[in-house]
DNA sequence: CCGCATCCCTTCGGATACTG
DNA sequence: CAGTATCCGAAGGGATGCGG
């Protein structure tokens, strides 16, 4: 990577555009979207279409609480399509829609990099705790 | 973008690698950075290093509270530098570190994504509360 | 099997007042 | 100017029990 600088340039654009950020749409976007659960869900998502129940165990740690409400924001924005199969029991699958499969390149990008940079973040913290 | 799938490998590979989710050290990184005060302030940096009071009002909705404990929380991460200038009255300066600075390509990519598709996403919003 | 409703505890985060 | 400390309301999120 460059030195200087490098990054894109709708990021200065959107301080621009929105001189008050608290007004700036893009904030409520990323709140939703980059939140914890969200990334667990649609990293899952990205692999194959899931049932309720396989997303639950496959999280592991997410109460069945928090994968309904997180599955509805998803939804409610657009990013995943949740089909109901009228079976006994019932089944219902969630899956990408093409926004949210649009969304899985700069969520990647966030994976990938803080899967490539962990180790420097855990180093930073233990001597920043250190110093303390 | 390929209507198939076009997503990296390393998502894949952080959930083949960490199948009990909740130890996936990467989650903890994502948490973090990838909040709400942390984009808005790594964003300002993307400029140019900034003087505590200078980014408050830049920011603009952020008590001083939470500026201060994101940038501690930042610091401790090595994403920013903290420069003490022992003046009259004293001056602090906060500037991206090389670590930094290297996330700001992913984080340009989601602030570019929301920054494209945020119009999308509302319209999908709407359509969902006139459903129910 | 999928999901909603309730209770309840924990964390987030703003407002205010006070130091070097 | 650049913080720290305290108080307190708001929101996040787990546990449990019921319904289609």
């Amino acid at each position: 990577m460059r030195p200087g600088l490098s990054f894109k340039e709708n990021m200065q654009e959107a301080r621009r555009t929105y001189p008050d950020a608290s007004q700036c749409p893009v904030r409520g976007v990323l709140d939703q979207i980059a939140s914890k659960w969200s990334v667990l869900i649609l990293s899952a998502l990205a692999e194959r279409p899931y049932r309720f129940g396989e997303l639950r165990r496959d999280i592991g740690d997410i109460s069945q609480r928090m994968l309904t409400q997180t599955l509805r924001d998803l939804q409610a924005d657009g990013l995943i399509e949740r089909t109901v199969f009228p079976t006994t029991p019932p089944s219902v699958e969630y899956k990408l829609s093409p926004l949210g499969r649009s969304f899985l390149l700069p969520l990647s990008a966030m994976v990938d990099w803080a899967f490539e940079h962990f180790p420097a973040i855990d180093k930073a913290r233990a001597e920043f705790r250190k110093e303390a």
